[in-house]
DNA sequence: CCATGTTATGTCAATCTTGACATATAGCCG
DNA sequence: CGGCTATATGTCAAGATTGACATAACATGG
């Protein structure tokens, strides 16, 4: 938000090695950057799960490669929106979903 | 996703009275949609909980009133993002946005 | 009835996100 | 080494979201 954070998140795009707090976010810009790392890595575990490429992954979300790569790889420039459309199509339910958030997650049984 | 789907969402805005399934939507459209009227309702239970107006939220997020009334509408043109970070700001852990997309909620104790 | 305070709805330019594409990198098999 | 498949990274026009603003609708208290 404080849109001065927001430019220098920006600026950065908070690529910085494995990415944590100590770069001087809030307590919520740093929950909200550990959500989207969650839920990236939810969706990457998810498509290996299925043995899925990423190309065949966009195949099912009407995007592409290189943006579900994005997606997995945590890049700021994916929005929520889009990484939690494609774990629901990868067919997470909302409790899934919200394990994902907010605890250690793993698949919830074939 | 399938941007036929995607289309006919937008076309209707699915504003529909207060909102379900059997407009045809897919069981990942469904989840999608609940899951934001989950955190529309957290955000507003939240906001009075503080008895705050919808124009001292927007102070806090560096937004306007408007939109923190179509955030709290579940307006479509709010996106998910935005609610979630706005949940964040005030003071929700992601544990809680987890309990708010997944669960019947509460505040959790002031 | 008129104020006043709060929330709802509509619009729009600036900004951000998207899918597509090109291209690079990495691993693996012969 | 060259092919092959999977993944990563960069760019960009098209489209979606944003804050701001105007204005309406709704209460509540005189």
């Amino acid at each position: 938000m404080r849109e001065e954070k927001q430019k220098r998140l920006k600026a950065k795009g908070w690529k910085v090695g494995n990415t944590r707090e100590f770069l001087g976010l809030s307590p919520d810009e740093e929950a909200y950057v550990e959500m989207r790392l969650r839920l990236a890595g939810g969706l990457r575990k998810r498509r290996l799960h299925r043995r899925m490429t990423q190309t065949d992954l966009a195949k099912i979300l009407d995007s592409s490669q290189s943006r579900v790569a994005k997606m997995e790889s945590g890049d700021p420039a994916v929005s929520l929106d889009l990484l939690i459309r494609s774990l629901l199509a990868l067919g997470a339910s909302r409790k899934e979903l919200a394990r994902i958030i907010s605890g250690p997650d793993s698949i919830p049984a074939s």
